[in-house]
RNA sequence: GGGAUCUUAGCUCAGCUGGGAGAGCAUCUGCCUUACAAGCAGAGGGUCAUAGGUUCGAGCCCUAUAGGUCCCACCA
C-alpha cells in the first residue's frame, strides 16, 4: 500500500488492486473454527450464464455488507457462493446458439446436446462471478458450488429418493401447466396470469333427437369445444333440470356428450351451462373425475390440434379457433360474440400461453411439508424482515398444490427411475438397475425428464456444505443465519428452502429473511430487456466505482421497499467518497513526519472529547442498527457524522491547533491523535458499506495493520462518553451559526474581521466559552471575541442574536438599520411566543403532567425556562431600539 | 374476489418501540477561505392524501373513503 493518498480519488485505480490483494491474503476463506461462532449467509445463486443486473447488486451488496460487519465482529463468517444451471434459461440459450450454427437439438440428440451445454457453461459460466467481485463482494470463492456439479447432483439424487421413499414423490397423470414454445411441463409458481382482451363466444349445441332444441354455453376458447365431454349445469338451475342426463349434439363433431349437473357451475355467470373439457381445463378435469367423463386431448406438444381434430387437424389452437367460429357461424350455430377481459396463464419465461394438458409426470406431495413450513414461523427459527411478508409466505403455504417437479428438457439432473422395457416395471433407485425385479429383464430405460431447476436451488443451503455427508463444515455452518433475497423469489425459493431443509435437516435452513425490493428506473419502470431501460451495474462501477454504486443502493431504502435508479444519486454517493478522501489527504499531510501518540485523558481538549464522545455514541446506534437488518438508517448516520459533525466541524476546530504545531507540538498532537482516532472508527463502521475507499484510506493510515477487513469492529466504551463536552460545543455550535447567519444576511464581508461579545447567562458558561475562544473564533470570522458577564460597553446600536443560553452581540453600527432590526427581533419574538404558548399549554394540563414519564415533564420544564430566558432576552433587546 | 403496500418540501425517498417534521437532488444568496467548487457558508420551501376514532399527546396505532403500485385467485 502507498504511504500517500493520491491527490483525486480515483476508485478505477485501486478497487482492482485492493480486491486481489484480499483475494491473495484469503481473507474470504472460511473454515470450521471451534473457537468462534459460525455466522453463515448463502448467496442465491445467480443463473450460471446470466449477467449482472441491478438486481443482483443490491441482493450482494447487502449480504457482503453483513458478512464483513460479522467478521470485523468476530464471528467465523461464510459467505458461501455458486451459481444455478437454470434449466430453462440456459437450454433455451444453447438452443438458439446452436440454431445459429445451423445446428438442430433434436438431430444431434441428447448425449451431443448437452455437451454443447456443458461448453457454453464452461466458457460463460465465470463471467458472473467476475462480476461479481467488481462489486466487492467478499465471499469465500474457494467454495464455489454449482447445482449441478458432482456434490449437489448427488444431493439432489439422494432427497429424491428419499421423499419417494417416504411417499412424497409420485408419478401420476395429472392435469399440468403445459409451454407448448419450451415444450416441457411448468409448475404452478411458474405461471404468470395476466389480464388479456379476449372475447366470449356464445354457442348452441343443439340437444340429440329434439329438433330446435338448444343449449347456450359460452366460451373463451372455443376450440376446446373438440375435446368436450359434457355440458354441466348447476343441480338447482331450475332453468335447465329437465336437460339434465340428456344427450348434445357436439358441433362440429359427429359426438354426442351428456348433460351433468355439478355445483361448480355459476348460476349467475353466462348462460348458467358451462362447457366440459376435461383435457385442457384443470376445473373442468375435476369435474370430469367426479362424473367419470373421458378426457379427449386434441392438441399436440407444440398447440397444434392433433387427429382427433378432425378437418381442424394440424392447425394452430389460435387458427382453429378462428376457422372454427367461421365454421359454426355458417351453420347457425353461434349466438353472439361479446368482448370480454379475463385472467390468462403465460409462462413466465417466454411469456407464451400456457396450455393445460394431462401428461404423466412425478409430482412432490405437499401437504405435510408444507405444515412444518408454516409451524417453523412460529417459532424463532424463521423470521422474515420485514415481518410483513409472514402472510405473504403463509397464504402461498396454506393453498399449495402438489408441486409438479419433472420437465421435458436436458438440461438438469435426470429423474433417477428406470422402467423395464419387457414388463413396464418402475425402479427409483441410485444408478441403472442391473435387471428388473419383477421379470429379470436385463433391459431397462432411464426416465428422459429432468427436474425442475428449483428442486435442486432447495437444497442449496445444505447440499453447498456437503450435505448428505456429514461434514464438519455442515455441523458448524448450518443452519445458516441470514437469507437475503427479492420479495420476488419467496415462492420459488423461499418457501421450497424452508420445508426442504426442514424435512432433511430438521432445522429451518435460516434464522431471518432479509427481503428487499426491485431496482427500478428513474420512472419506476421495472427495469427489462424489452423496454431496453436496464442500468448495467458494470457501467456504473466503471464510471463510478464500486463504493458509490454500493452506496447508492443501500441509502434511503427501507427492506422490502423498492427503489429508483437516479444516476444524481450515485454522483452524490461518489461526493461523500471524495469528500471522505480529501479529509484523509489532509489528515494524512499533517501526520508526516510527526509520530502520533496517545496523549493523557486530561490532555483533550473540549472538542476531542466532543468527537470522541459523539463516535462513541455512533458506533452503538450503527452497531444496533446493523444487527436489526436496518442497514439504510445506519449508513445514513454514518454519513452525517462524517460529512456534518466531523468535516465541517471538528476537522474546522483542529486546524486551529494545527497551524500552531511549531508553538505548540503537545497540542496539536492531541489534535491528531483524535482526528487520527475518529477517522479510523468512523472507517471501520463505513467499511461493510464502502470497503474499498475505507481499505484505501485506513491502510494508509495504518502502514503497521494488514486490512481494514480483518481488523475489530468498534465497540462502545462508556468511558468517552463525555456529556458536558457535547453539551459545551452544541452551544458553541449554537453562537457561531448565529453569528454567521446574521453575516449572511447583513451581507458582512467575509474578509471582515468583526467583534463579537457573548453574554452568557450562567457564570460557568461563561468561563468555558472565555477559556474556548480561540478554538471558535476563527470559525466565524471574528477578529475579536469578548465573553463576559454583562452588558457593559455594548452599544445600543449592535445587532442582538439570542441563543439558549446566551445573548451575541455584533456592533455593526454602520450597517444596523434599525428599522430592519426591529423586524427581525419581532419575527423572533413571536417564535419564540408560539414555543412558549405549546409548551405551558402542555405543562397547564393536568393529564399530560399525571400521565406522561417524569422524563418527559421535566424535559417540557426545561424547554420553557430556556425558552422564557430567550423571550426576556429578546424582548429587552426591542426596547432598547 | 382476497391480500399487501404506498400517499411526508418542486423531484426521489428516510423517519427504527407514538413525545416539538429530516436527507439527497433542485431553487435562491454569498464565497476559488492554506483537505475538498465532486466544495464552504447562509436562506426559502411541508395543514405528513381525506374524514373520523383511541390517547395527556398521532406522520407513526384503529376505522372508513379516494387515488397509485404489486401479489395471489379455477369463475367457463
Amino acid at each position: 500500500m502507498s504511504k500517500e493518498l493520491a491527490k483525486v480519488y480515483n476508485p478505477k485505480e485501486m478497487e482492482d488492486r485492493i480486491y486481489q490483494n484480499w483475494m491473495d491474503k484469503g481473507y474470504f476463506h472460511a473454515k470450521v473454527n471451534p473457537d468462534k461462532k459460525p455466522f453463515t449467509i448463502v448467496m442465491p445463486p445467480p443463473n450460471v450464464t446470466g449477467q449482472l443486473h441491478m438486481g443482483h447488486a443490491l441482493d450482494n451488496t447487502m449480504q457482503d455488507i453483513l458478512i464483513r460487519f460479522k467478521r470485523m465482529q468476530g464471528y467465523e463468517a461464510l459467505w458461501q457462493p455458486g451459481t444455478d444451471h437454470a434449466a430453462i434459461a440456459t437450454e433455451v440459450k444453447v438452443i438458439e446458439k446452436l440454431k445459429e450454427e445451423g445446428i438442430d437439438k433434436d438431430e444431434i440428440g441428447r448425449e451431443e446436446f448437452l455437451k454443447h451445454a456443458w461448453a457454453w457453461k464452461e466458457e460463460y459460466g465465470g463471467k458472473i462471478i467476475n462480476q461479481l467481485k467488481k462489486l466487492g463482494s467478499s465471499a469465500d470463492w474457494e467454495r464455489e458450488r454449482f447445482t449441478m456439479d458432482e456434490g449437489c447432483s448427488k444431493a439432489v439424487e439422494e432427497v429424491f429418493l428419499n421423499l419417494y421413499e417416504k411417499g412424497y414423490i409420485y408419478k401420476g397423470s395429472r392435469i399440468i401447466n403445459w409451454c407448448p414454445v419450451c415444450q416441457t411441463s411448468i409448475s404452478d409458481a411458474e405461471v404468470e396470469h395476466t389480464d388479456q382482451k379476449g372475447h366470449f363466444w356464445h354457442i348452441r349445441y343443439p340437444v340429440a333427437g329434439e329438433e330446435g332444441q338448444y343449449v347456450e354455453i359460452a366460451t373463451t376458447r372455443p376450440e376446446t369445444l373438440l375435446g368436450d365431454t359434457a355440458v354441466a349445469v348447476n343441480p338447482k338451475d331450475e332453468r335447465y333440470t329437465h336437460l339434465v342426463g340428456k344427450m348434445l349434439k357436439l358441433p362440429l363433431t359427429d359426438r354426442e356428450i351428456p348433460v351433468i349437473a355439478d355445483e361448480y357451475v355459476d348460476m349467475e355467470f353466462g348462460t348458467g351451462c358451462v362447457k366440459i373439457t376435461p383435457a385442457h381445463d384443470p376445473n373442468d378435469f375435476e369435474v370430469g373425475k367426479r362424473h367419470n367423463l373421458e378426457e379427449i386431448n386434441i392438441m399436440n406438444d407444440d398447440a397444434t390440434i392433433n387427429e382427433r381434430g378432425g378437418k381442424y387437424a394440424g392447425m394452430d389452437r389460435y387458427e382453429a379457433r378462428k376457422a372454427m367460429v367461421e365454421d359454426l357461424q355458417k351453420q347457425g350455430l353461434l349466438v353472439k360474440v361479446v368482448d370480454h377481459e379475463h385472467s390468462v396463464g403465460t409462462h413466465d419465461r417466454c411469456k407464451t400461453t400456457v396450455e393445460p394438458m394431462i401428461k404423466p409426470q412425478w409430482f412432490v406431495r405437499m401437504n405435510e411439508m408444507a405444515k412444518a413450513a408454516m409451524e417453523v414461523l412460529k417459532t424463532d427459527d424463521l423470521n422474515f424482515v420485514p415481518e410483513r411478508f409472514d402472510k405473504i409466505y403463509l397464504h402461498w403455504l396454506e393453498n399449495i398444490k402438489d408441486w409438479c417437479i419433472s420437465r421435458q428438457l436436458w438440461w438438469g439432473h435426470r429423474i433417477p427411475a428406470y422402467y423395464c422395457d419387457e414388463c413396464g416395471e418402475v425402479v427409483v433407485q441410485r444408478g441403472m438397475p442391473e435387471k428388473c425385479p419383477r421379470c429379470g429383464c436385463t433391459h431397462l430405460t432411464q426416465d428422459e425428464d429432468t427436474l425442475d431447476t428449483w428442486f435442486s436451488s432447495a437444497l442449496w443451503p445444505f447440499s453447498t456444505l456437503g450435505w448428505p455427508d456429514k461434514t464438519p463444515e455442515l455441523e458448524y455452518f448450518y443452519p445458516t443465519n441470514v437469507l437475503v433475497t427479492g420479495y420476488d423469489i419467496i415462492f420459488f425459493w423461499v418457501i421450497r428452502m424452508v420445508f426442504s431443509g426442514l424435512e432433511q435437516m430438521g432445522k429451518s435452513p435460516f434464522k431471518h429473511v432479509l427481503i428487499h425490493g426491485l431496482v427500478r428506473d428513474s420512472q419506476g419502470r421495472k427495469m427489462s430487456k424489452s423496454l431496453g431501460n436496464g442500468i448495467d451495474p458494470l457501467q456504473v462501477i466503471d464510471q463510478y466505482g464500486a463504493d458509490a454504486l454500493r452506496l447508492t443502493l443501500i441509502t434511503g431504502n427501507a427492506p422490502g421497499n423498492d427503489m429508483r435508479f437516479y444516476w444524481e444519486r450515485v454522483e452524490a454517493s461518489r461526493n461523500f467518497a471524495n469528500k471522505i478522501w480529501n479529509a484523509s489527504r489532509f489528515i494524512l499531510m499533517n501526520m508526516e513526519n510527526i509520530t502520533v501518540t496517545e496523549p493523557d485523558m486530561d490532555e483533550l481538549e473540549t472538542a476531542d472529547c466532543w468527537i470522541l464522545s459523539r463516535l462513541n455514541a455512533l458506533t452503538k446506534e450503527v452497531t444496533d442498527n446493523m444487527e436489526n437488518f436496518e442497514l439504510g438508517i445506519a449508513v445514513s448516520k454514518i454519513h452525517d457524522f462524517i460529512w456534518d459533525e466531523f468535516c465541517d466541524w471538528y476537522i474546522e476546530i483542529a486546524k486551529q491547533r494545527i497551524w500552531a504545531k511549531e508553538e505548540n507540538p503537545g497540542a496539536a498532537g492531541c489534535a491528531l491523535w483524535t482526528l487520527k482516532t475518529v477517522l479510523s472508527g468512523a472507517l471501520k463502521l463505513l467499511h461493510p458499506y464502502m470497503p474499498f475507499i475505507t481499505e484505501e484510506i485506513y491502510c494508509t493510515l495504518h502502514p503497521e495493520e494488514e486490512s481494514i477487513m480483518i481488523s475489530s469492529w468498534p465497540v462502545y466504551e462508556e468511558k468517552w462518553d463525555n456529556p458536558l463536552a457535547e453539551q459545551t460545543i452544541e452551544h458553541v455550535k449554537d453562537i457561531v451559526k448565529g453569528v454567521r447567519n446574521i453575516r449572511s444576511e447583513m451581507n458582512v464581508a467575509p474578509s471582515r474581521k468583526i467583534h463579537v461579545i457573548i453574554v452568557p447567562e450562567e457564570t460557568k458558561v461563561q468561563n468555558r466559552l472565555d477559556d474556548l475562544k480561540e478554538m471558535y473564533q476563527k470559525l466565524m470570522g471574528a477578529g475579536q471575541v469578548t465573553v463576559q458577564g454583562d452588558k457593559s460597553g455594548i452599544g445600543s446600536d449592535a445587532i442582538s442574536v439570542v441563543v439558549p443560553g446566551a445573548v451575541v452581540y455584533l456592533p455593526l453600527e454602520e450597517l444596523v438599520d434599525k428599522e430592519k432590526e426591529r423586524e427581525r427581533l419581532q419575527k423572533e419574538e413571536e417564535r419564540l411566543a408560539k414555543e412558549l404558548k405549546r409548551s405551558e399549554g402542555m405543562l397547564k394540563n393536568e393529564k399530560f403532567l399525571s400521565k406522561a414519564p417524569e422524563a418527559k415533564v421535566q424535559e417540557e420544564r426545561e424547554k420553557l425556562e430556556k425558552y422564557m430566558k430567550m423571550m426576556e432576552q429578546v424582548k429587552e433587546r426591542l426596547k432598547q431600539l
